[in-house]
Parts: structure tokens; C-alpha cells; sequence
DNA sequence: AGGGCCCATCGCA
DNA sequence: TGCGATGGGCCCT
């Protein structure tokens, strides 16, 4: 069984319990942060324990319990090679998600949604006549902001400790928009994002686009990568028709307003490297790491 | 104008 | 080899 928090599951599930998930992202996000900045030097697991400030025994246990991998594991999977290698045993992923739909193989682990798209005039009026209702929660990743239309989920954010940024960024999509703090018409969306024992086809995620021609596009091709594959900006670029504008596909990836759920986490430069993120290039390895972890455990 | 790109080159170990 | 750094081209908002 998965196991999301880095808590131990409880009785009634594996719903992450609030107060030490968060906790345990912190450190969990700060032995990545080093393992990144780091990993040429190998570090040792006394070095990343004694920078975390926990005994070496205690940061194994949390970090494998959270990632699925040892630090070790994990550092080893965030190396470049590791990124290639991920590559060519994805190579043509899109091609052949298309050729098997949603019921082939490698979707053993997947969050299914279903997309559409708001209206082009409610992009054009920048929210015009949509309400937002807001909130945040505890994730593995972070506090996580969650917005949601009575169309379904519009939006997922990631916040390190300053929410009100996060918030502002998330608003200022939709600046026409109505926005009101509502918690209980989150949770529910977000219990179900965050654990994977909640993933079905028969009962798929709604989601809504708000966004231009050529962004729905590409976060509609981003739908297609599979949990735990990759692939990169300009083969996205290639499968929309737009062969030359890989650049342009990463600027919309990144503009991508249902992070983790519209999985640009999984698109990587040609060369294997990660590129970018918005929510910061240390949550982008977490998330692959954690996905690798998912996917061998 | 300025990006979560890509390719060709070049300089350095 | 391999890995940075650099320059030019490319395409969307």
C-alpha cells in the first residue's frame, strides 16, 4: 500500500496527517535541496543528517518512508544519467499513449482526469464570471493551494512557508475572477489528489483549462505522459504540430495553473536536464523522485 | 521584450 | 570524452 505522508498510516487510511506531513516535507525538501546542490560530492547520510539536524538512523527512515528510496536511491535518481535513461525507456511516450488510450499498461499508477475547457471568453475577461473557491492543504509536497470552479478544479499551487505569494500568484491568473476562502469545497479534491488508493478510472478527476488556444494544447498533451515516464519540451512541440516552437511550449508548460495534477513535472529538456519549475526546481525532483519511489516500491 | 528550448561551437580538463 | 558558457534562431503572449 502507499503510503503519501511520511507519517505512518492510519487506521482509517493513508491520508496525510496535516501538522507532520508538513513537517516532514520541510526536511524532506531540505535533504533533496542538498542532495541537488551536492551530489557530485556524494554526500554521506551522516552529512545530510547533521544538516537536517536528525541522526542519520532517523533522516533513513523518514526519507525512505516519504520518497519510497533511500537518500542514497534518491540521490542516485536525480543524476543527469538517471534523467536520460528515464528518457529513452519513455522515448515516444505521447505516441504511444494515443495508440493504447487510457487503459494501457503503464497506467497502473495514474490520477485519471477529465479536462474542458472554460470558455475562450472567459480567458479573454482574465476570470470574468468564474467563482474560485480557495483553500490550502497539507501534501507531501508542500502546503498545497487548491482552487476549484463549480466545473471542477482550476487550480494547484505549492507554497514554502509564504502563502500569501502563492496565493497572489494563483489570483493574479485570473484577476476578474471571484475568489472566496472556502476549505470544505477543497478537501474533498484535495484527499483525493494526494492519495493514490483514491485513483480510479471509474471515477475520474474534473478538471478545467482556463487558458489560451496553444496552452490547452499542450497541458491537454501533458495529460498523456504516464506516471513515472518523462518527456521532453520539444516532443511535445513535435506532437502538436508545432515542430519549432519547443521554447514556446516550455514558457506554456510553466504557465500550467493545475500543477501535479497536469503533470509538467514530468517534462524534461532534450539533454535529460530538468529546465525548470515554477514552483521551484527542488519540488520538481521531489516529485520525480517520489513518483520513481511509487513506481519500484 | 522575454521566457521552464535547442543546436552548433568553443575552450578547457 | 564531457561539461560549462555563448550566440543565434524560434515561437507564443
Amino acid at each position: 500500500m502507499l503510503n503519501l505522508s511520511a507519517t505512518e498510516a492510519t487506521p482509517a487510511g493513508n491520508v496525510p496527517d496535516t501538522a507532520r506531513g508538513r513537517d516532514d516535507y520541510e526536511i524532506v525538501r531540505r535533504t533533496i535541496e542538498m542532495i541537488s546542490d551536492r551530489w557530485r560530492d556524494q554526500p554521506s547520510l551522516d552529512d545530510l543528517a547533521a544538516h537536517v539536524g536528525l541522526s542519520p538512523l532517523a533522516l533513513q527512515r523518514l526519507f525512505s518512508r516519504w520518497a519510497g528510496l533511500s537518500p542514497k536511491s534518491f540521490l542516485q535518481a536525480v543524476t543527469l544519467d538517471h534523467a536520460r535513461s528515464l528518457l529513452d525507456a519513455s522515448a515516444s511516450v505521447l505516441d504511444a499513449s494515443l495508440e493504447l488510450g487510457l487503459s494501457g499498461p503503464g497506467r497502473l499508477h495514474d490520477l485519471f482526469v477529465t479536462h474542458h475547457a472554460m470558455t475562450p471568453g472567459a480567458y479573454k475577461q482574465r476570470g470574468e464570471g468564474v467563482e474560485m473557491r480557495w483553500a490550502f492543504h497539507a501534501s507531501p509536497f508542500g502546503r498545497a493551494l487548491l482552487m476549484v470552479t463549480e466545473h471542477g478544479l482550476a487550480g494547484l499551487g505549492f507554497s514554502d512557508g509564504d502563502d500569501a505569494a502563492t496565493l497572489a500568484d494563483m489570483m493574479n491568473r485570473w484577476p476578474c475572477a471571484t475568489h472566496v476562502e472556502d476549505e470544505a469545497a477543497t478537501a474533498p479534491y484535495a484527499a483525493r489528489i494526494f492519495d493514490p488508493a483514491m485513483w480510479r478510472p471509474d471515477r475520474p478527476l474534473r478538471v478545467v483549462f482556463i487558458g489560451s488556444d496553444f496552452e490547452l494544447r499542450v497541458w491537454e498533451t501533458l495529460l498523456a505522459v504516464p506516471f513515472g515516464r518523462a518527456t521532453t519540451y520539444s516532443d511535445i512541440a513535435r506532437h502538436i504540430g508545432r515542430p519549432t516552437a519547443a521554447r514556446a511550449v516550455g514558457t506554456a508548460v510553466g504557465r500550467n495553473p493545475i500543477s501535479f495534477v497536469v503533470p509538467c513535472h514530468r517534462v524534461l529538456g532534450k539533454g535529460g536536464g530538468l529546465c525548470g519549475y515554477h514552483w521551484g526546481l527542488t519540488r520538481k525532483r521531489a516529485i520525480l523522485g517520489w513518483e520513481a519511489g511509487v513506481a519500484t516500491g
